[in-house]
DNA sequence: GGGGGCGGAGTGAATGTTCAGTCCGATCCT
DNA sequence: AGGATCGGACTGAACATTCACTCCGCCCCC
C-alpha cells in the first residue's frame, strides 16, 4: 500500500490531480453520505479515470481518512488566525466558539463531511482523542479542553466534567450551524454573538 | 406497495415476527448504520428467512421508517408519563430534558437509530416538521417549541429564534448522551441535574 | 390433503478494485 | 540534432463481490 504523503506522489502539475480528488471527494460525501459516493463518481466529478484514484490512494478509505486530514489542517490553521493570547479566558473560549461557527458557515462542505465522518466508524476514535489529549489548534496554541480546564480551576466555570463542558460547546455550535445550512434560520453575526453568548450563560459559574 | 400497519400483517403469532425483524433491523443499524446492516443479516438476527422480510415490509426503506415510527411511539409515551401540567415552564421543560436523557440512557440502540435517522436522507424532513410545527407528545401533550415561545413571550427565556433555543437544547442534549454511550462518561442522576440547570442558564432572560 | 406463511438459493444491478494497454515526455544513441 | 527507446502516469473496461429483492418449493396447520 502506498502512501498519501506528496513525497510518493507524481511530480509537477500532476498533484493537481490529487487534490482535484480530494475536492470531489469531500464534495459527494458531503452530498450524498460515504455510500452514495462510489469512486466511479468521485473519479468523475474529479475529472480523472477511474483507475486514477487508486494512483493516489491505496483504497476509498485512505481516501476518506486524507480528506479528512485535509480539512483539519484547514481549519486549524482558520483557527490559529488572530488568537487573542494573553486575552482573558472567556475572549479565547469565544475566539473558538465563533471561529468554528463562522468556518462551518463558509464551508458547509467541510461541515457536512466532518459531520459524516466523525458519525461513522473512521471518526469516533478521533473524536475521543480530541476530548481527551489532543490539541485543536495544531503545535503551540491553546486546546479548547485546556481553556476548560483552566476555567473550572479559576472557578469563573463550571465545575463539571470537561466532557459534559465539551459536549454543551460543540453540541449548541453543531446544532446551530445544522439549522443554518439546512436554511432553517440564517445565523448572521448577530445571532453568532448571542448564541456565543448564551453558551457562555451555560458554562460560567 | 403494502402497508406496514398491523391489519395487513399475518394474525396470531406471526406478528412476533414482525417485531423481531423491526427489533432486529434498529438493533443492527444502531451498530453498524444503514448500509452496515445488509437484510440478510437482519433476517438472520430475527431468526427469519432472508424472504419473509418482505411478507412484512414493502422493501428496506419501508422497514427502516417503520422502525422510526415505531421507536418515536415508544419516547412520545415515556415523555408523557407524570408530565407535570400546569407547573412552571422551567419544570416542564426539565421534564422534556430530562425524560429524553434518561430515555436515551436506558435505551442506547434507539438514541444510535435515531441519530442515524435525522441525519440521514429520511430524517432531515421530519427534523423539519418537529422544529417548525410538529408536537413532540403525541396528542394533548405540550410541545418543546410551544415552551420555549410561551417562555419568550413572558420574558423568561432569552428572546433568541425558536430555532436556535432548540439547537441549544437538542444539541446539548444530544451530545451529552453521545458521550455516554461511547464511555467517555457516566451521566447519573446528578449531572443529568446539573446539565439540565446549564442548558437552563443558557436560555434563561 | 390442500392452502398459505415461510425459507433460502438465486438474480440482476451496482460497487470497489485491478490490470493490460495507451500516450506523452524525457533520455539516450548515433 | 533527431529519431528510437523507454518509463510511468493515466485510462476504462473487466472482474469479483455484495446487496436488495424475487420466486418457487417445502411444510405446518387446519
Amino acid at each position: 500500500m502506498h502512501d498519501t504523503s506528496p513525497a510518493s506522489a507524481p511530480l509537477a502539475g500532476a498533484t493537481d490531480k490529487r487534490t482535484s480528488i480530494l475536492r470531489a471527494a469531500m464534495t459527494l460525501i458531503a452530498r450524498n453520505g460515504f455510500h452514495g459516493s462510489p469512486t466511479a463518481m468521485i473519479a468523475a466529478e474529479a475529472g480523472v479515470g477511474a483507475g486514477t484514484l487508486y494512483r493516489y490512494f491505496a483504497d476509498k478509505d485512505a481516501l476518506i481518512v486524507a480528506v479528512h486530514r485535509e480539512v483539519e489542517t484547514r481549519l486549524n490553521e482558520w483557527l490559529q488566525k488572530d488568537y487573542p493570547f494573553g486575552q482573558s479566558i472567556r475572549r479565547r473560549l469565544d475566539h473558538y466558539f465563533i471561529g468554528l461557527l463562522r468556518f462551518f458557515i463558509d464551508h458547509p462542505l467541510e461541515f457536512k463531511f466532518l459531520g459524516q465522518f466523525y458519525d461513522s466508524p473512521y471518526g469516533v476514535e478521533l473524536r475521543r482523542d480530541k476530548i481527551f489529549s489532543k490539541p485543536v489548534g495544531d503545535a503551540g496554541c491553546e486546546t479548547i479542553r485546556g481553556l476548560l480546564e483552566q476555567g473550572v480551576a479559576e472557578g469563573i466555570i463550571k465545575d463539571l466534567p470537561l466532557v459534559l463542558l465539551f459536549a454543551l460547546f460543540i453540541g449548541a455550535l453543531t446544532s446551530a450551524v445544522r439549522d443554518h445550512t439546512h436554511g432553517f434560520i440564517d445565523l448572521h453575526d448577530g445571532l453568532q454573538r448571542r448564541l456565543a453568548d448564551a453558551f457562555w450563560d451555560a458554562i460560567r459559574q
